[in-house]
DNA sequence: ATTAACTTGTACGAAATCGTACTAATGGAG
DNA sequence: CTCCATTAGTACGATTTCGTACAAGTTAAT
């Protein structure tokens, strides 16, 4: 392969690494003590999507193995986030299901990193991002589709 | 803020965090077992600019604390594929030199990295990863500077 | 109805990441 | 020269991530 093309792809892939690296840190630096981004992602998809999925289908939503997910689960469930409860439809299964303190940590959690994602926006165009995004999209999905 | 902007920057932040653990998976399946894509971008940062620095200028450049790049440089030195010496300039510190297994874990590397990386090409044009590359480095400069 | 194959969640252990606290060495103020 | 603040690296412990192995429950084939 050419040495152009392949330190091409490298940047590219390197960019977009130390962009997570450093997004993930400035929202976690937002949050309390202890709680992560996984955390704060999977209790703005309880609430995105619905409340009441099985740990299985929230963890292949995050394409992590649900031996992680049973641990950020409980991590949630220690801080009273979420509620998990017996799946009434399936024995070897459980639920999961938002509680008010979980509801209350997003909405604060989002107040607070508001300022910073305005920061952002200041100094880079949502119109910039709003064409990223569509690319990024059809990136991922190339990436998945490969995975076999 | 409105909602529909927040959706939007989260969406991407998303997206960016999906493609760099897609890619990174993809990457290190390829490697030895037991090594990340921390070792190999290590090396291949001692290569591409030069060995012989310190354990804190390569944390630096990595933006990572020095215990994970001790850790990291560690990992490497046990496989061999640098060495560790003493700075002769300054007793505290050491310097980080490439040895050939090193040399050649790197050539290796890439040489079944290739072949995911054409894959990707025929799915995805290079001229689109080329026009979105400097995005990517104004908006990780701009995430750079709100750090503070 | 019984059995075998599969699914869901968890316990456990290994490895990566990182904060705190420490040691050793450096360098500047006096 | 002496002292003290600073710097480089590491030991240690906590947490996250994830693979393996397992227990309990479900499903499908006979």
């Amino acid at each position: 392969m050419n040495n152009e093309t392949r330190t091409l792809f490298f940047s590219f892939f390197n960019e977009i690494g130390i962009i997570a690296q450093l997004s993930r840190t400035a929202l976690e630096a937002r949050l309390p003590k202890g709680l992560t981004l996984p955390h704060f992602s999977v209790i703005n998809h309880l609430i995105r999507v619905r409340d009441g999925q099985t740990p299985l289908a929230i963890a292949r939503a995050f394409q992590v193995p649900k031996t992680t997910m049973t641990h950020t689960l409980n991590g949630l469930a220690e801080n009273g986030f979420v509620e998990i409860r017996p799946n009434p439809e399936d024995g070897r299964s459980k639920t999961v299901w938002l509680t008010d303190a979980g509801r209350r940590f997003r909405d604060e959690a989002i107040r607070s990193i508001d300022p910073d994602i305005e920061a952002f926006r200041a100094r880079y165009p949502e119109d910039k991002i709003r064409a990223l995004v569509p690319d990024l999209a059809d990136i991922r999905a190339v990436l998945d589709a490969n995975r076999d």
